[in-house]
DNA sequence: ATATATGCAAACGCTTTGCAGATGG
DNA sequence: CCATCTGCAAAGCGTTTGCATATAT
C-alpha cells in the first residue's frame, strides 16, 4: 500500500518525506486513529507541524479521511488505501471492533447515492452501542 | 419534540433554561449544523460558553451527537429527539440532502452490531460524493 | 541546483473554566 | 429560598503559520 502513496504524491508533484510516511505507516498500523496518539507516537522525532501538515495534505488527496467513532473524531485511511471497513463501537468504553465490507450495505447506500444524483465515492458506517462488559454493569 | 427535551432535563434534575431552548430550537432547524453556525446564529443574546456548555450536556445526555458529514465534524440532534435520517452530501460544493431512515440498512447494522456482542443504540451512515453540477466541471 | 518540506516557536481560534451574580423550580 | 445556571473574561489547548534551514529529486 506504501507503493501507492508513493505513487499518488509523485503524481501530484510532491515529494516522498520522513514525516509523511511515518503519519501512513502509523495510520496502517492504527485504524482508526485518535490525531493526539499519532503526535505521542512519533514521540517527538517528528515535529506535530509536519504531522499536521501531512494530514491536511492526505486529506486534500483522498488519502485519510475523519470519522466519528464512539462518539470521537478519529481518522484513517480512506477506502483506496486500506481494505475497505467499518466501525462498532462502544459508545461507554471506547471498544472498537472492525468490520469487513458488508456487500447488502453497499449496494444499498450506492443505489440511494444515485437516486439522489449524487455519484457515490464514499462512504461511512458507524454503529454504537454498549459492549457485553459494560452492558452488564 | 422539545416537549421530549423538557421531560429528559427534568428527569435527570437539569433545568430547562433559554440557552438549552435555543440551542435545542436551532438544532431543529438545522440539520447538520456546524457549532459555529449555532453560535453565530444566536447573536450574542447567548453566551458561546452556554452554548457549549449546553452542547456538552445534550451530549451527555444523548441529545446530540457529532456527525462528520461531507468532511467536516458537525452537530445533530440523535435519533432520539429527530426523524431518524441520514446524509448524502458532495465533498466538493457541500451540499448535503438528507434521506429517511432505510429499512434494509437499519436492520443489516443491528444484526452486524449483535454478531460482535455489541447492543446497538445508534448508528451513522454517511454516502459522499459529487452532485451532478460538481461532477459534470 | 532548486523547488519543496521540515523544525521551531510564536500566533491563532475554538473550547473550557473560575467566579460572582442571576434564575429556575 | 437555594441549588443550579449564566455571563464574562481569562486560561487552556489543539492547530496553524512565518521563516530560516534542511532535504528530496
Amino acid at each position: 500500500m506504501q507503493i501507492q502513496l508513493r505513487q499518488k504524491l509523485r503524481d501530484h508533484g510532491y515529494s516522498v518525506t520522513p514525516p509523511r510516511l511515518a503519519v501512513f505507516d502509523y495510520l496502517q498500523k492504527h485504524d482508526p486513529a485518535l490525531v493526539s496518539e499519532l503526535i505521542g507516537a512519533q514521540d517527538g522525532k517528528i515535529n506535530q507541524a509536519s504531522i499536521y501538515r501531512s494530514l491536511a495534505l492526505f486529506k486534500q488527496l483522498g488519502i485519510v479521511q475523519d470519522v466519528v467513532v464512539g462518539g470521537r473524531r478519529m481518522i484513517e485511511l480512506s477506502e483506496h488505501y486500506d481494505t475497505h471497513h467499518h466501525h462498532i463501537s462502544c459508545v461507554k468504553c471506547g471498544l472498537t471492533v472492525t468490520i469487513g465490507s458488508d456487500p447488502i450495505i453497499e449496494q444499498r447506500l450506492n443505489a440511494l447515492a444515485k437516486a439522489h444524483s449524487i455519484i457515490p465515492d464514499n462512504h461511512q458506517v458507524e454503529v454504537s452501542g454498549l459492549c457485553a462488559d459494560c452492558s452488564a454493569e
